[in-house]
DNA sequence: CCAACATACGGAACGTTGTTCCGTTTGCCA
DNA sequence: TGGCAAACGGAACAACGTTCCGTATGTTGG
Protein backbone atom coordinates (compact mmCIF):
# COMPACT_ATOMS: atom_id res chain seq x y z
CA UNK A 1 0.00 0.00 0.00
CA UNK A 2 2.47 2.45 0.89
CA UNK A 3 3.93 3.81 -2.30
CA UNK A 4 7.87 3.00 -1.26
CA UNK A 5 10.01 5.76 -0.97
CA UNK A 6 7.49 8.35 -1.59
CA UNK A 7 6.92 10.63 2.05
CA UNK A 8 3.13 10.68 1.38
CA UNK A 9 1.61 9.86 4.94
CA UNK A 10 -1.45 8.72 4.92
CA UNK A 11 -4.08 11.01 4.70
CA UNK A 12 -6.62 11.42 7.34
CA UNK A 13 -9.69 9.49 8.02
CA UNK A 14 -11.94 12.59 7.98
CA UNK A 15 -9.89 13.86 5.07
CA UNK A 16 -10.66 10.54 2.31
CA UNK A 17 -14.27 10.35 3.54
CA UNK A 18 -15.19 13.48 2.57
CA UNK A 19 -13.41 13.41 -0.83
CA UNK A 20 -15.83 10.13 -1.50
CA UNK A 21 -18.90 12.00 0.00
CA UNK A 22 -17.61 15.13 -2.01
CA UNK A 23 -17.37 12.95 -5.13
CA UNK A 24 -20.83 10.95 -4.72
CA UNK A 25 -22.13 14.79 -4.19
CA UNK A 26 -20.79 16.18 -7.16
CA UNK A 27 -21.62 13.04 -9.71
CA UNK A 28 -25.43 13.77 -8.32
CA UNK A 29 -25.22 17.29 -8.55
CA UNK A 30 -24.22 17.31 -12.31
CA UNK A 31 -27.11 15.01 -12.97
CA UNK A 32 -29.58 17.00 -11.76
CA UNK A 33 -28.33 20.59 -12.68
CA UNK A 34 -25.80 20.06 -14.66
CA UNK A 35 -21.33 20.64 -14.32
CA UNK A 36 -21.90 23.81 -13.39
CA UNK A 37 -24.01 23.54 -10.61
CA UNK A 38 -22.78 26.21 -8.17
CA UNK A 39 -20.18 24.96 -5.59
CA UNK A 40 -22.44 26.05 -2.68
CA UNK A 41 -24.74 23.29 -3.58
CA UNK A 42 -22.20 20.50 -4.12
CA UNK A 43 -20.85 21.41 -0.75
CA UNK A 44 -24.33 21.16 0.67
CA UNK A 45 -25.09 17.90 -0.66
CA UNK A 46 -21.68 16.43 0.66
CA UNK A 47 -22.61 17.55 4.13
CA UNK A 48 -19.51 19.69 4.14
CA UNK A 49 -18.11 23.11 3.90
CA UNK A 50 -16.69 25.29 1.00
CA UNK A 51 -13.31 25.36 2.55
CA UNK A 52 -13.46 21.34 1.76
CA UNK A 53 -14.48 21.01 -1.31
CA UNK A 54 -11.61 23.59 -2.39
CA UNK A 55 -9.77 21.95 -0.25
CA UNK A 56 -9.78 18.46 -1.89
CA UNK A 57 -10.45 19.42 -5.58
CA UNK A 58 -9.59 23.08 -5.99
CA UNK A 59 -10.80 24.07 -9.34
CA UNK A 60 -13.93 22.98 -10.98
CA UNK A 61 -12.14 20.61 -13.58
CA UNK A 62 -10.21 18.69 -11.19
CA UNK A 63 -13.65 17.34 -10.29
CA UNK A 64 -15.20 16.94 -12.90
CA UNK A 65 -12.26 15.17 -13.88
CA UNK A 66 -12.34 12.72 -11.10
CA UNK A 67 -16.05 12.24 -11.06
CA UNK A 68 -15.89 11.01 -15.07
CA UNK A 69 -12.20 9.64 -15.28
CA UNK A 70 -13.63 6.21 -15.34
CA UNK A 71 -16.14 6.78 -18.58
CA UNK A 72 -13.06 8.80 -20.12
CA UNK A 73 -10.78 5.72 -19.99
CA UNK A 74 -13.81 3.67 -21.65
CA UNK A 75 -13.98 5.58 -24.19
CA UNK A 76 -10.08 5.92 -24.50
CA UNK A 77 -9.49 2.06 -24.27
CA UNK A 78 -12.95 1.49 -26.55
CA UNK A 79 -10.87 2.71 -29.49
CA UNK A 80 -8.10 0.07 -30.27
CA UNK A 81 -10.54 -2.75 -29.58
CA UNK A 82 -13.29 -1.18 -32.15
CA UNK A 83 -10.74 -1.03 -34.68
CA UNK A 84 -10.01 -4.78 -34.08
CA UNK A 85 -13.72 -5.66 -34.42
CA UNK A 86 -14.92 -3.25 -37.23
CA UNK A 87 -15.23 -4.03 -40.66
CA UNK A 88 -13.00 -0.98 -41.85
CA UNK A 89 -11.09 1.60 -40.08
CA UNK A 90 -13.77 4.49 -40.95
CA UNK A 91 -16.52 2.26 -39.23
CA UNK A 92 -14.14 1.79 -36.12
CA UNK A 93 -13.82 5.57 -36.04
CA UNK A 94 -17.93 6.78 -36.63
CA UNK A 95 -18.73 4.08 -33.90
CA UNK A 96 -15.71 5.44 -31.62
CA UNK A 97 -16.86 8.88 -32.35
CA UNK A 98 -20.57 8.12 -31.63
CA UNK A 99 -19.16 6.99 -28.16
CA UNK A 100 -17.67 10.20 -27.51
CA UNK A 101 -20.76 11.97 -28.54
CA UNK A 102 -23.14 10.07 -26.46
CA UNK A 103 -21.18 10.28 -23.60
CA UNK A 104 -20.95 14.43 -23.95
CA UNK A 105 -24.42 14.54 -24.83
CA UNK A 106 -25.60 12.91 -21.40
CA UNK A 107 -23.55 15.06 -19.15
CA UNK A 108 -25.45 18.79 -18.86
CA UNK A 109 -23.31 21.31 -19.71
CA UNK A 110 -19.70 18.94 -19.82
CA UNK A 111 -19.31 20.06 -23.51
CA UNK A 112 -19.83 23.69 -22.79
CA UNK A 113 -17.42 23.52 -20.26
CA UNK A 114 -14.99 21.22 -22.40
CA UNK A 115 -14.72 24.76 -25.04
CA UNK A 116 -14.18 26.94 -22.50
CA UNK A 117 -10.88 29.05 -22.42
CA UNK A 118 -11.64 29.90 -18.91
CA UNK A 119 -8.32 29.15 -16.72
CA UNK A 120 -9.98 27.09 -14.32
CA UNK A 121 -11.37 24.13 -16.47
CA UNK A 122 -7.60 24.19 -18.18
CA UNK A 123 -6.83 20.73 -16.29
CA UNK A 124 -10.18 19.59 -18.08
CA UNK A 125 -9.14 20.29 -21.29
CA UNK A 126 -5.64 18.70 -20.78
CA UNK A 127 -6.86 15.37 -19.25
CA UNK A 128 -9.52 14.89 -21.87
CA UNK A 129 -6.98 15.73 -24.76
CA UNK A 130 -3.90 13.62 -23.31
CA UNK A 131 -6.41 10.93 -23.04
CA UNK A 132 -8.67 10.95 -26.21
CA UNK A 133 -6.70 12.58 -28.86
CA UNK A 134 -4.14 9.95 -29.33
CA UNK A 135 -6.82 7.09 -29.33
CA UNK A 136 -8.64 9.81 -32.38
CA UNK A 137 -5.93 9.87 -34.35
CA UNK A 138 -5.06 6.44 -34.48
CA UNK A 139 -8.34 5.89 -36.14
CA UNK A 140 -7.59 8.84 -38.16
CA UNK A 141 -4.13 7.25 -39.52
CA UNK A 142 -5.96 3.80 -39.75
CA UNK A 143 -8.55 5.32 -41.66
CA UNK A 144 -6.23 7.49 -44.10
CA UNK A 145 -4.05 4.68 -44.63
CA UNK A 146 -7.18 2.18 -46.20
CA UNK A 147 -7.77 5.45 -48.13
CA UNK A 148 -11.41 5.85 -46.80
CA UNK A 149 -10.76 9.02 -46.01
CA UNK A 150 -8.32 12.33 -47.10
CA UNK A 151 -5.30 12.33 -44.89
CA UNK A 152 -4.16 15.23 -42.81
CA UNK A 153 -7.44 15.54 -40.51
CA UNK A 154 -6.34 16.46 -37.40
CA UNK A 155 -7.71 14.76 -34.41
CA UNK A 156 -7.56 17.55 -31.98
CA UNK A 157 -9.12 19.79 -34.51
CA UNK A 158 -12.18 17.04 -34.71
CA UNK A 159 -12.49 16.13 -30.96
CA UNK A 160 -12.80 20.24 -30.82
CA UNK A 161 -15.63 20.61 -33.00
CA UNK A 162 -17.64 16.99 -32.47
CA UNK A 163 -17.38 18.62 -28.88
CA UNK A 164 -18.69 21.78 -30.15
CA UNK A 165 -21.34 19.78 -31.92
CA UNK A 166 -22.86 18.45 -28.94
CA UNK A 167 -22.95 21.60 -27.02
CA UNK A 168 -26.58 22.47 -25.61
CA UNK A 169 -27.73 18.71 -27.67
CA UNK A 170 -29.50 17.90 -24.53
CA UNK A 171 -31.92 20.81 -24.35
CA UNK A 172 -32.86 21.62 -27.73
CA UNK A 173 -35.00 18.60 -29.29
CA UNK A 174 -34.69 20.10 -32.70
CA UNK A 175 -31.29 19.57 -32.80
CA UNK A 176 -29.37 16.11 -32.80
CA UNK A 177 -25.88 16.33 -32.78
CA UNK A 178 -25.31 12.96 -33.63
CA UNK A 179 -26.90 13.65 -37.13
CA UNK A 180 -24.08 16.87 -37.51
CA UNK A 181 -21.25 14.44 -36.03
CA UNK A 182 -22.84 11.99 -38.97
CA UNK A 183 -22.38 14.64 -41.93
CA UNK A 184 -18.69 15.72 -40.24
CA UNK A 185 -17.98 11.50 -40.62
CA UNK A 186 -19.39 11.48 -43.94
CA UNK A 187 -17.85 14.42 -45.09
CA UNK A 188 -13.88 12.61 -44.32
CA UNK A 189 -14.34 10.35 -47.02
CA UNK A 190 -12.48 10.54 -49.94
CA UNK A 191 -14.67 11.26 -52.52
CA UNK B 1 -58.69 53.20 -31.84
CA UNK B 2 -57.40 56.19 -29.67
CA UNK B 3 -54.05 54.66 -30.34
CA UNK B 4 -54.54 54.53 -33.80
CA UNK B 5 -52.38 55.75 -36.56
CA UNK B 6 -48.98 56.32 -34.99
CA UNK B 7 -49.58 57.39 -31.31
CA UNK B 8 -45.70 56.71 -30.71
CA UNK B 9 -44.63 59.97 -28.81
CA UNK B 10 -41.30 61.14 -29.93
CA UNK B 11 -39.32 60.15 -27.29
CA UNK B 12 -37.42 62.80 -25.30
CA UNK B 13 -33.96 64.11 -26.90
CA UNK B 14 -31.91 62.97 -23.95
CA UNK B 15 -33.15 59.41 -24.01
CA UNK B 16 -32.51 59.27 -28.04
CA UNK B 17 -29.27 60.17 -27.77
CA UNK B 18 -28.48 57.72 -24.60
CA UNK B 19 -29.68 54.77 -26.72
CA UNK B 20 -27.16 55.92 -29.43
CA UNK B 21 -24.69 56.51 -26.79
CA UNK B 22 -25.21 53.30 -25.50
CA UNK B 23 -25.14 51.37 -29.02
CA UNK B 24 -21.64 52.90 -29.98
CA UNK B 25 -20.85 51.76 -26.39
CA UNK B 26 -21.08 48.47 -26.36
CA UNK B 27 -20.36 48.10 -30.37
CA UNK B 28 -17.02 49.50 -29.25
CA UNK B 29 -17.20 47.08 -25.73
CA UNK B 30 -18.31 43.98 -27.53
CA UNK B 31 -15.26 44.35 -29.54
CA UNK B 32 -12.83 44.82 -27.05
CA UNK B 33 -14.20 42.24 -24.37
CA UNK B 34 -16.96 39.95 -25.99
CA UNK B 35 -20.55 40.17 -25.87
CA UNK B 36 -20.49 38.63 -22.56
CA UNK B 37 -18.94 42.39 -21.10
CA UNK B 38 -20.22 43.36 -18.50
CA UNK B 39 -23.35 45.86 -18.53
CA UNK B 40 -21.31 47.95 -16.10
CA UNK B 41 -18.91 48.59 -18.79
CA UNK B 42 -20.95 49.30 -21.09
CA UNK B 43 -23.20 51.94 -19.07
CA UNK B 44 -19.37 53.67 -18.19
CA UNK B 45 -18.39 53.99 -21.32
CA UNK B 46 -21.65 55.33 -22.50
CA UNK B 47 -21.52 57.48 -19.39
CA UNK B 48 -25.08 57.57 -18.85
CA UNK B 49 -25.96 55.33 -15.24
CA UNK B 50 -27.07 51.43 -14.93
CA UNK B 51 -31.01 52.27 -14.80
CA UNK B 52 -30.56 53.76 -18.38
CA UNK B 53 -28.93 50.91 -19.56
CA UNK B 54 -31.99 48.52 -18.79
CA UNK B 55 -34.52 51.33 -19.69
CA UNK B 56 -33.52 50.89 -23.45
CA UNK B 57 -31.90 47.26 -23.63
CA UNK B 58 -33.85 45.10 -21.06
CA UNK B 59 -32.04 41.77 -22.26
CA UNK B 60 -28.49 41.43 -23.28
CA UNK B 61 -30.08 40.19 -26.45
CA UNK B 62 -31.78 43.06 -26.95
CA UNK B 63 -28.54 45.19 -27.34
CA UNK B 64 -26.55 42.29 -29.03
CA UNK B 65 -29.46 42.38 -31.63
CA UNK B 66 -29.25 46.31 -32.08
CA UNK B 67 -26.00 46.30 -32.83
CA UNK B 68 -25.56 43.43 -34.92
CA UNK B 69 -28.86 43.77 -36.85
CA UNK B 70 -27.61 45.06 -39.53
CA UNK B 71 -24.94 42.62 -40.56
CA UNK B 72 -27.05 39.89 -39.74
CA UNK B 73 -30.04 41.88 -42.57
CA UNK B 74 -26.59 42.26 -45.08
CA UNK B 75 -26.17 38.18 -44.74
CA UNK B 76 -29.91 37.44 -44.99
CA UNK B 77 -30.06 39.06 -48.25
CA UNK B 78 -26.89 37.80 -49.65
CA UNK B 79 -28.59 34.38 -49.65
CA UNK B 80 -30.71 34.71 -52.81
CA UNK B 81 -27.72 37.20 -54.50
CA UNK B 82 -25.38 34.43 -53.89
CA UNK B 83 -28.14 31.84 -55.29
CA UNK B 84 -28.02 33.33 -58.55
CA UNK B 85 -24.38 34.25 -58.90
CA UNK B 86 -22.95 30.97 -58.40
CA UNK B 87 -22.17 27.91 -60.86
CA UNK B 88 -24.57 25.88 -58.70
CA UNK B 89 -26.82 25.87 -55.67
CA UNK B 90 -24.20 23.95 -53.40
CA UNK B 91 -21.50 26.35 -54.36
CA UNK B 92 -24.04 28.97 -53.12
CA UNK B 93 -24.75 27.33 -50.01
CA UNK B 94 -21.12 27.30 -49.18
CA UNK B 95 -20.73 30.66 -49.72
CA UNK B 96 -23.75 31.91 -48.10
CA UNK B 97 -22.25 29.34 -44.59
CA UNK B 98 -18.42 31.17 -45.12
CA UNK B 99 -20.50 34.41 -44.86
CA UNK B 100 -22.23 33.40 -41.91
CA UNK B 101 -19.07 31.87 -40.61
CA UNK B 102 -17.29 34.77 -41.01
CA UNK B 103 -20.02 36.65 -39.33
CA UNK B 104 -19.49 34.62 -36.20
CA UNK B 105 -16.15 33.83 -35.62
CA UNK B 106 -15.02 37.80 -35.66
CA UNK B 107 -17.61 38.50 -32.63
CA UNK B 108 -16.35 37.30 -29.59
CA UNK B 109 -18.43 35.42 -27.54
CA UNK B 110 -21.23 35.30 -29.62
CA UNK B 111 -21.60 32.08 -31.19
CA UNK B 112 -22.09 31.02 -27.44
CA UNK B 113 -24.43 33.57 -26.82
CA UNK B 114 -26.81 32.19 -29.84
CA UNK B 115 -26.60 28.85 -28.10
CA UNK B 116 -27.27 29.58 -25.10
CA UNK B 117 -30.55 28.83 -23.59
CA UNK B 118 -30.23 31.58 -20.59
CA UNK B 119 -33.58 32.55 -21.14
CA UNK B 120 -31.77 36.40 -21.58
CA UNK B 121 -30.61 35.51 -24.98
CA UNK B 122 -34.01 33.91 -26.08
CA UNK B 123 -34.66 37.39 -28.63
CA UNK B 124 -31.39 36.91 -29.56
CA UNK B 125 -31.94 33.19 -30.74
CA UNK B 126 -35.44 34.04 -32.52
CA UNK B 127 -33.76 37.28 -34.09
CA UNK B 128 -31.23 35.10 -35.78
CA UNK B 129 -33.31 32.73 -36.45
CA UNK B 130 -36.15 34.46 -37.91
CA UNK B 131 -34.20 36.02 -40.44
CA UNK B 132 -31.76 33.44 -41.33
CA UNK B 133 -33.37 29.94 -41.25
CA UNK B 134 -35.82 30.88 -44.59
CA UNK B 135 -32.40 31.92 -46.09
CA UNK B 136 -30.48 28.29 -45.25
CA UNK B 137 -33.82 26.74 -46.37
CA UNK B 138 -34.22 28.32 -49.58
CA UNK B 139 -30.87 27.49 -50.32
CA UNK B 140 -30.76 23.52 -49.18
CA UNK B 141 -34.06 23.41 -51.01
CA UNK B 142 -32.09 24.23 -54.41
CA UNK B 143 -29.42 22.18 -53.75
CA UNK B 144 -31.79 19.58 -52.90
CA UNK B 145 -33.76 19.97 -56.38
CA UNK B 146 -30.30 20.13 -58.00
CA UNK B 147 -29.97 16.93 -56.79
CA UNK B 148 -26.38 18.00 -55.19
CA UNK B 149 -27.27 17.24 -51.65
CA UNK B 150 -29.25 14.58 -50.26
CA UNK B 151 -33.01 15.88 -49.07
CA UNK B 152 -34.83 16.34 -46.03
CA UNK B 153 -31.46 18.65 -44.20
CA UNK B 154 -33.15 20.46 -41.30
CA UNK B 155 -32.18 24.30 -42.02
CA UNK B 156 -32.33 25.05 -38.13
CA UNK B 157 -29.86 22.05 -37.26
CA UNK B 158 -27.72 23.17 -39.70
CA UNK B 159 -27.58 26.37 -38.82
CA UNK B 160 -27.19 25.48 -35.00
CA UNK B 161 -24.98 22.97 -35.94
CA UNK B 162 -22.18 25.70 -37.76
CA UNK B 163 -23.02 27.75 -34.47
CA UNK B 164 -21.64 25.33 -32.64
CA UNK B 165 -18.71 24.70 -34.33
CA UNK B 166 -18.04 29.34 -34.87
CA UNK B 167 -17.97 28.98 -30.86
CA UNK B 168 -14.50 29.56 -29.62
CA UNK B 169 -13.02 29.72 -33.03
CA UNK B 170 -11.51 33.20 -32.11
CA UNK B 171 -9.52 31.81 -29.07
CA UNK B 172 -7.87 28.40 -30.17
CA UNK B 173 -5.30 28.52 -33.07
CA UNK B 174 -5.40 24.98 -33.75
CA UNK B 175 -9.15 24.95 -33.97
CA UNK B 176 -10.26 26.31 -37.13
CA UNK B 177 -14.38 26.56 -37.31
CA UNK B 178 -14.18 26.64 -41.42
CA UNK B 179 -12.50 23.66 -42.20
CA UNK B 180 -14.81 21.61 -39.87
CA UNK B 181 -18.24 23.94 -41.11
CA UNK B 182 -16.47 22.49 -44.66
CA UNK B 183 -16.47 19.23 -43.73
CA UNK B 184 -20.36 19.60 -42.76
CA UNK B 185 -20.88 20.87 -46.28
CA UNK B 186 -19.20 18.32 -47.83
CA UNK B 187 -21.04 15.39 -45.92
CA UNK B 188 -23.90 17.13 -47.25
CA UNK B 189 -23.55 16.20 -50.49
CA UNK B 190 -24.93 12.86 -51.99
CA UNK B 191 -22.77 10.17 -53.30
C1' DC C 1 -5.12 6.10 27.93
C1' DC C 2 -3.82 10.78 27.26
C1' DA C 3 -1.89 14.85 25.61
C1' DA C 4 -0.08 17.64 21.95
C1' DC C 5 0.27 18.62 17.35
C1' DA C 6 -0.46 18.59 12.51
C1' DT C 7 -4.24 18.12 9.61
C1' DA C 8 -8.61 19.18 8.13
C1' DC C 9 -12.92 21.58 8.74
C1' DG C 10 -16.59 25.22 8.42
C1' DG C 11 -18.38 29.24 7.06
C1' DA C 12 -17.82 34.27 7.37
C1' DA C 13 -16.26 37.67 4.32
C1' DC C 14 -14.96 39.78 0.01
C1' DG C 15 -15.09 40.71 -5.05
C1' DT C 16 -17.69 40.47 -9.31
C1' DT C 17 -21.78 40.66 -11.97
C1' DG C 18 -26.81 40.83 -13.04
C1' DT C 19 -31.03 43.10 -11.89
C1' DT C 20 -34.43 45.95 -9.52
C1' DC C 21 -36.20 50.10 -7.57
C1' DC C 22 -37.01 54.72 -6.32
C1' DG C 23 -35.72 59.53 -5.23
C1' DT C 24 -34.13 63.13 -8.29
C1' DT C 25 -33.47 65.57 -12.53
C1' DT C 26 -34.80 67.25 -16.99
C1' DG C 27 -36.91 67.87 -21.49
C1' DC C 28 -41.21 69.31 -23.42
C1' DC C 29 -45.56 71.52 -24.06
C1' DA C 30 -49.23 74.53 -22.83
C1' DT D 1 -42.31 79.91 -17.53
C1' DG D 2 -44.59 76.41 -14.64
C1' DG D 3 -45.76 71.81 -14.16
C1' DC D 4 -45.59 67.10 -15.22
C1' DA D 5 -44.50 62.89 -17.45
C1' DA D 6 -40.35 60.87 -18.99
C1' DA D 7 -35.93 59.58 -18.14
C1' DC D 8 -31.91 59.35 -15.26
C1' DG D 9 -28.44 57.56 -11.83
C1' DG D 10 -26.79 54.64 -8.75
C1' DA D 11 -27.72 52.47 -4.26
C1' DA D 12 -29.16 48.05 -2.89
C1' DC D 13 -29.95 43.19 -3.18
C1' DA D 14 -29.11 38.48 -4.84
C1' DA D 15 -26.22 34.77 -6.66
C1' DC D 16 -21.90 32.95 -7.18
C1' DG D 17 -16.75 31.99 -6.94
C1' DT D 18 -12.95 32.23 -4.00
C1' DT D 19 -10.01 33.14 0.07
C1' DC D 20 -8.81 32.94 4.85
C1' DC D 21 -8.41 31.86 9.55
C1' DG D 22 -10.26 30.46 14.09
C1' DT D 23 -11.82 25.99 15.58
C1' DA D 24 -12.32 21.00 15.83
C1' DT D 25 -10.50 16.44 15.41
C1' DG D 26 -7.77 12.37 13.93
C1' DT D 27 -3.33 10.55 14.87
C1' DT D 28 0.58 9.29 17.28
C1' DG D 29 4.33 9.16 20.75
C1' DG D 30 4.72 8.40 25.57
Amino acid sequence: MADGGSPARRKRADARRNKEALLDAAAAAFVASGVDVPVRDIAARAGVGLGTIYRHFPTRADLIVAVYRHQVEACAEAGPALLADSDTPHAALARWIDLFVDFLVTKHGLAEALRSDDASFAALHAYFLDRLVPVCAELLDAAAAAGEIFPGMDAYELLRGVGNLCIGADSDPRYDARRMVGLVIAGLRVR
